[in-house]
RNA sequence: GGGCGGUUAGCUCAGCUGGCUAGAGCGCUGCGCUCACAUCGCAGAGGUCACAGGUUCAAGUCCUGUACCGCCCA
């Protein structure tokens, strides 16, 4: 037998351990008979750099479910693969390239460009799987995907060309995000919102023309100056009076329901209201009048007139009550202009770089900041700045570039959310979109987003019977996704830039007069391979034979847009070059990543056509083997997402929606949201605050199980977890503590509190030695880990390889049962907890077991027996049953220990069991989840030992109080009857053993022996003969009973309460009866004994 | 501005449908290297459950409000 060291080393088995269960394919996921399937599809890690913990708690709950079912006997799927997140990915690139080499993306090309970037996720791709085997995820990586491989692009393509055909994609001109510094546009979720210190121009403009009475000059306010030079217009409230007067009216029902405090607020900004009265509105009735006579003001700097309109945009309570239109650089302003597209027109002032444009007129090609500053120079200088305010504005900043957001008007193209009236390609007249068309699951939904908002309606069924619930709480996740959806804001998905699916459509303006050759090219081609669209505007979209017979009225169009889709990427040269010969050219853009994500359950598959996907060399086929379904038909719709909340709007809403709109239905039943890890201070962990943990740092120092254990022990599903972080210092190699250390000179560099220098916690500095993050809450795992090993380690020396025997329940001692009973029940505790998305519960429950009970009790209990020849080998029987059942019920938290182990005990004890020998497999991994066994479940039994182990605390506790040495046995009676005088009978081997105790005598009628500390438990008195101080004693008894008779207060004060006794569930009154009763047991017994004591 | 969530021992968190002299781990204190484990064992101290009202026989648990913190949306 080889030496087991007696401290746990997880370096030296982890990396084994994984290379076993990879060359035995136990990751592996091949469709069969079985019915149970579980399939978990990997929230793909962007490539865009190295997972921090975040990652690491989502991948380790993936596992734990993954590992759990796959013992449960399920046919199970974890598919994992990482996304190019096209943004994130090419700005990281871009950045380097320029900082390295001091280059931009047009410097080295489109092509070059790509290239790079494929080469940065190449070593971000093996980086990321590294650190994902390293926490032993057992993902099937033989089908792992990329979301720009073919696989994955053949299903981008399908879909594609299926919303285009079903007009639910489309190219519309609006306002975007866009980011100057990237140039490309940017959705919603990819802003964050910061509050910065800026100012608020109060602007004049003079009026053309005034006519006596009227002002010279119209006040306009704004935070973003340069955009002025695009005012198109002035607006001012259509009614006035009307809309300060409902004002007025909404404050004061706000003043009725305020608190005090508030209400001194409010009135005073009621009486700023009401003094507008005087102040501003007749001023306001004048402008109406002359807005109405289509009268002009100045604009200044550009010279041009522009008119007053009427538009309730702008708000007679607020600044002058007049509001500038530039309809092309602020959402607002565009609806207003949307509404007055008659009288005012649009004009774009932006070029995509930030600069302004020719429409800027003297201030063209400048930087919109330095514009800024230009703009508010010149207008001071010509007497038409009227102040200046600070103030703090909320600026959208693009989250990649860190750079403002501009909004800004282009032609992009979008996936229509909203419901759809009137199909446009289908049945005559019929509403609504067809989801999984085509599939035997084929329905109708009112349009896209509607169809993901019925999926979380615990009342809907897809046509298979699933839909989608949230866990741990399903109600307040479904309402975060319900909420956003409930917008249907068509979803912008193209973006400028080179990583990332091209969009596989050729478009171009086409004269009308040329539209009948258009047409004639256009109809040669084979309707499943190009579907083409003729626009007219947004709304106004004609097929190939709608455009042929034009009413004179559409037809009176000088040109229309002719779009066409390429549906598979080998079309693209047959048919490029025709489309191209009709003066199309391909969009140069590219998809948001979110788009292949979004199919990430099905495409994965290898949806739309599992039986001809192309997989990479050595991966799993998506096809049929052996007469065996296909991945797809087997693996979809799949089981649970793992997922944290930010990211339930971005991306389990819309798997849903392509999932549902792609099959016909859900991607998956179930969504976990785990916990989002915070530091010590509360901020949220992430590798650019510097407070980001890499796993690989917290796996070398602690093992991949401790941080495993660890993450599962915080799972507990409220929504955030705090987990303090320190640093390794650099300079003493100690822990510093990030919460209350100081920082150096940025806020990245901390200063060791021991010899003052500094350290870098990012790694970016180059002349400041950089400090790993780590966090010692991980020595939980550590020490569990540790008592797990030593706890085998001590079954390991005592198991001899002995013959099994069949043994009933009457052949095992009294430790025996009981451990067996407290087995059965954790096993069904850890399992319910599981099932319900209880990771700490579950992992909980086990230690309890497993280290409360087993080591704590159980070991110390049958020791002795251990060198017994003749009940030895029960006790080894039952030791290797039970250590086997507790491997098992840990082998999902930690997997790598558990396989260490049991790799032991099949040498050791290669038969185990009690009735029957357990079914043993080679690998802990594959071995089934272990089960409760009614039979071996006793309540009484396990009360007896509760008994047993109440008096050996008691005894303890004296032992303590008189600091009596371990090695020093003392003698004990015990005063008892009735059924604890036998139970305590059997036990006293036990308690001799647990409580060094030399000689226990229990008799009914025993008395305290002179020179003997006692104990009270219920209506049990335990002496301690040999020990007493009587001082001490005196003291300790007395504040055993000053504490009951406190409880005993007022649990008569309850009981004497007669509406207590009338309306408390009967129950209840009769356990606080009994309570008392016996605390009065209790309380007479210790007043005898401080009697005594005199 | 709208919505959601949190505030329980020094720290990190449990506490389900109201019945609790309020629990766990870490830390702390005392004792102990007892032949699996000092990454350990035994025992202990430590909380007016953020605050103020209310409902109830009974409130950490339900309701209302206040304060502070966090997240999402505009």
């Amino acid at each position: 037998m080889k030496e087991i060291p007696s401290v746990y080393d997880p370096a030296a088995i982890e990396k084994p351990i994984y290379q076993r269960w990879l060359e035995k394919k136990a990751f592996a996921a091949f469709p069969d008979e079985r019915e149970n399937r579980y399939v978990i599809m990997m929230p793909l890690p962007n490539v865009t750099g190295a997972l921090h913990m975040g990652h690491a708690m989502d991948n380790v709950m993936q596992d734990l479910l993954i590992r759990w079912r796959r013992m449960m006997g399920d046919n199970t799927l974890w598919m994992p693969g990482t996304d190019h997140a096209g943004i994130a990915t090419q700005a990281v690139v871009e950045k380097r390239l320029f900082e390295l080499e001091g280059k931009t993306r047009q410097d080295i090309g489109r092509e070059a460009l790509v290239e790079r970037i494929w080469a940065w996720k190449d070593q971000y791709q093996a980086r990321i799987i590294q650190q994902q085997q390293a926490m032993g995820c057992s993902c099937d990586w033989e089908r792992q995907r990329f979301t720009m491989d073919a696989v994955c692009a053949a299903a981008v393509r399908e879909t594609f060309f299926r919303l285009f055909k079903d007009a639910l994609i489309f190219r519309g001109y609006r306002l975007v995000n866009w980011d100057c510094k990237l140039q490309t546009s940017v959705s919603d979720d990819e802003l964050v919102h910061e509050t910065v210190a800026g100012h608020f121009w109060h602007i004049k403009y003079p009026v053309i023309g005034p006519k006596p009475g009227e002002p010279e000059f119209v006040a306009v306010a704004t935070t973003r100056p340069e955009t002025m030079l695009g005012d198109t217009a002035v607006a001012v409230h259509p009614h006035p009076e009307t809309a300060l007067e409902a004002e007025i009216a909404k404050l004061k029902a706000r003043i009725n329901e305020a608190s005090s405090k508030d209400r001194v607020l409010l009135a005073e900004e009621l009486r700023q209201i009401e003094e507008r009265k005087t102040t501003h509105l007749p001023l306001l009735k004048k402008l109406v009048e002359m807005a109405k006579e289509g009268r002009k003001v100045m604009l200044p700097l550009q010279e041009r007139p522009i008119p007053l309109i009427l538009d309730e945009w702008a708000k007679p309570e607020l600044g002058s009550g007049c509001v500038k239109i530039t309809p092309a650089h602020d959402y607002n302003d565009y609806e207003v202009w949307q509404r007055h597209k008659d009288e005012i027109e649009i004009i774009n002032i932006l070029n995509p770089d930030g600069t302004l444009n020719d429409n800027a007129g003297e201030y063209a090609e400048e930087d919109r900041f330095y514009a800024r500053e230009r703009v508010v120079a010149d207008l001071e200088t010509r007497g038409l700045l009227q102040a200046v305010e600070n103030r703090e504005i909320e600026v959208g900043h693009s989250d990649r570039s860190k750079t403002p957001v501009e909004p800004y008007l282009s032609r992009q193209w979008f996936v229509r959310m909203g419901d759809v009236e009137g199909a446009r390609v289908g049945p005559e007249g019929a509403s609504g979109i067809v989801m999984g068309r085509g599939t035997a699951k084929e329905f109708r939904a009112g349009g896209l987003a509607q169809a993901a908002m019925d999926a979380v309606n615990p009342e809907w069924k897809s046509p298979s019977g699933r839909n989608l619930t949230f866990y741990p709480d399903p109600v307040r996740y479904r309402n975060t996704y319900y909420n956003w959806l409930a917008e249907k804001r068509d979803w912008c998905i193209s973006r400028q830039l080179w990583w990332g699916h091209r969009i596989p459509i050729w478009h171009g303006t086409v004269k009308t007069a040329d539209l009948p050759r258009a047409l004639e090219v256009l109809a040669g081609f084979p309707e499943d391979q190009i579907w083409a669209w003729i626009v007219g505007t947004e709304d106004q979209i004609f097929t190939l034979g709608e455009a042929r017979n034009l009413s004179p009225a559409a037809a009176g169009r000088e040109s229309f847009e002719v779009q066409a889709c390429i549906r598979y990427e080998e079309g693209e040269a047959k048919y490029a070059a025709q489309l191209e010969s009709l003066g199309l050219y391909q969009d140069p853009d590219v998809l948001d990543t979110w788009f292949s994500s979004a199919i990430w359950p099905h495409s994965t598959l290898g949806w739309p056509d599992p039986e001809n996907a192309q997989v990479d060399p050595g991966q799993s086929p998506t096809g049929s083997i052996n007469g065996k379904p296909d991945a797809l038909s087997y693996y979809y719709p799949g089981s649970c997402l793992v997922t944290g909340r930010d990211i339930i709007t971005l991306w389990v809403a819309r798997m849903q929606l392509t999932g549902l709109y792609n099959l016909g239905d859900v991607p998956f039943t179930d969504c976990f949201i785990h916990a989002t890890i915070l530091d010590g201070k509360g901020e949220r962990m992430s590798k650019s605050k510097g407070n980001g943990i890499d796993p690989v740092d917290i796996i070398e120092l602690y093992g991949a199980d401790a941080l495993r254990y660890v993450l599962c022990d915080m799972q507990t599903g409220t929504q955030d977890i705090r987990l303090p972080v320190q640093a390794i210092s650099p300079f003493t190699g100690e822990k510093v503590d990030l919460a209350v250390a100081k920082h150096g000179r940025t806020i990245f560099t901390y200063i060791d509190p021991q010899t003052g220098e500094e350290f870098d916690v990012l790694g970016t500095m180059p002349d400041i030695p950089a400090a790993k993050i780590i966090s010692d809450r991980f020595e939980i795992g550590k020490n569990f880990c540790n008592k797990l090993w030593n706890a085998a380690r001590f079954a390991m020396h005592n198991l001899n390889q002995q013959a099994f025997r069949p043994l009933t329940l009457e052949d095992l001692a009294v430790e025996d049962r009981w451990i067996l009973s407290r087995l059965s029940k954790a096993i069904a505790g850890v399992t319910a907890q599981l099932g319900v998305y209880n990771p700490s519960a579950a992992i909980n429950a086990a230690r309890d077991f497993f280290w409360g009970e087993f080591c704590d009790w159980y070991l110390e209990m049958i020791k002795p027996r251990m060198s017994d020849p003749a009940s030895g080998f029960i006790a080894r029987q039952v030791l290797a049953t039970v250590l086997d059942q507790a491997l098992r019920l840990f082998h999902p938290f930690i997997p790598f220990i558990t396989e260490a182990i049991w790799e032991l005990l099949n040498d050791r004890a290669p038969a185990r069991g009690i009735s029957e020998a357990l079914p043993v497999s080679g690998l802990l991994i594959l071995a089934s989840w272990p089960r409760p066994r009614s039979e071996w479940e006793n309540s009484a039994l396990e009360g007896e030992i509760e008994l047993m182990q109440e008096v050996v605390r008691k005894i303890r506790d004296v032992r303590n109080k008189y600091t009596v040495p371990h090695s020093k046995k003392v003698a004990v009676q015990l005063k008892a009857n009735g059924q604890d005088a036998a139970a305590l009978q059997k036990m006293i081997p036990h308690i001799q053993k647990m409580a060094a105790v030399s000689t226990v005598a229990i008799s009914a009628a025993a008395a305290r022996p002179k020179l003997s500390a006692v104990q009270v438990l219920g209506d049990i008195e335990i002496y301690v003969e040999g020990v007493l101080d009587r001082d001490k004693e005196l003291k300790r008894l007395q504040d055993q009973r000053d504490n009951l008779v406190k409880g005993i207060a007022s649990l008569e004060q309850k009981l004497q309460n007669p509406n207590f006794a009338n309306r408390a569930p009967a129950e209840v009154v009769e356990s606080k009866r009994q309570q008392l009763r016996d605390w009065q047991t209790q309380l007479n017994l210790i007043e005898e004994n401080i009697k005594a004591l005199d």
